[in-house]
DNA sequence: TGTACATCAGTGAACGCGCGTTCACTGATGTAC
DNA sequence: TGTACATCAGTGAACGCGCGTTCACTGATGTAC
């Protein structure tokens, strides 16, 4: 049964949705094409009228969870500041939320493995986070340097206390991160941190 | 045809080892047991003589290649101290190279996502290599909480660079990731760095 | 505006394939006497 | 030390299953006149 344009799209942007949140949730790999059509309430035949194969649903999909990840950020950045921006992501909800907010700390290592479609949507991503991390500091170049290191570390403290097993050390890490990026920002000067 | 404990016993220790660098070049869900019992140079049906599942596997080929990750790390401090071990980490052939040194770097993501034996081993390597990049530091507490604060940047920072399809921008992550922690350090006093 | 036809979104069955796991089998190793 | 038997490391075929992908089909939507 045809559906209109309009239709169509909105299925499309469903199934893109539903993957962005699936993947987050059970990894690339194990998110198969009929789990994530079902997530949007379809059946895995119709897949291929709306997306080449799997590689291009999966790069769209981190486009989307990256949109939605930016605009998280965006938002503490706006009200608080980097500071702020970096308690909310080196946060135990944040680290125990069933659907991760962030990407990167979510699918890092499997990015890394994945292929030209995917890596270049991921560096898209990755730029528009760094120049929203950033923010609207005068010295541009040192601000990206910052925001760099910043989401470097956010990244590799969230993936390490997601690993570990042990609940207290699991915190010790967000926390000495956390202290880490709130110090190393308040010593210097004209950041809002 | 029957072979010795003694050559059984290698059996299993050549399987481990094959597995750590698969694992570590493919990606955990990605390496078959066909594929790592070929690495060792048997075929699959043997597997089962020495593991109970590829879960526990896993597991001994994470505490491997942590294992053997921990060596790399410690001669470099040895050496020359934990700049060393962070210039060496955040380089480009460590990038490029075609078996990732650390574990986490390399399978962060999905470690995160696994059951409790491999979650276990995981920690028990991430608990040894912070205390290493301690080092015999004499502030225990400040040098163990130095070692987190340096190997989160570490992996978050060589994840994003392996990530990143433009290699100006890899380079520039592992850059400021690395000036970072070595300005950083050379800030606060009695550090061998 | 109405009509005839082409298009195509979505369904559900089917495909070939590789996966983890099981199993019968072989014959050298280990053990009991 | 020798002998008879049990053990078991490793092989290769087979299993059931889920995967990505393909395809015939349905009928509402879109288009041409």
């Amino acid at each position: 049964l045809r559906k209109s344009r309009q239709e169509a799209a909105q299925t499309r942007e469903a199934i893109v949705a539903a993957a962005a949140d699936l993947i987050r949730r059970t990894g690339i790999a194990e998110a198969s094409l009929a789990d994530m059509m079902a997530a949007a309430g379809l059946t895995h035949g119709g897949f291929y009228r709306h997306f080449r194969n799997k590689e291009h649903l999966i790069s769209e999909a981190l486009s989307a969870a990256g949109g939605k990840a930016i605009a998280t950020i965006g938002q503490k950045m706006a009200k608080g500041g980097l500071k702020a921006a970096v308690d909310g992501y080196l946060s135990t909800s944040h680290r125990d939320s069933p659907t991760p907010i962030c990407p990167f700390a979510a699918l890092g290592s499997e990015m890394a493995r994945s292929r030209k479609v995917t890596k270049a949507a991921a560096t898209e991503v990755l730029e528009k986070l760094f120049a929203t991390l950033a923010g609207d500091a005068p010295d541009r170049e040192e601000a990206r340097g910052d925001a760099i290191v910043a989401l470097s570390m956010m990244i590799g403290a969230m993936t390490l206390a997601r690993i570990v097993a042990d609940s207290d050390l699991s915190s010790e890490i967000l926390d000495r991160a956390n202290d880490h990026l709130t110090g190393w920002a308040s010593q210097q000067p004209g950041r809002s941190m």
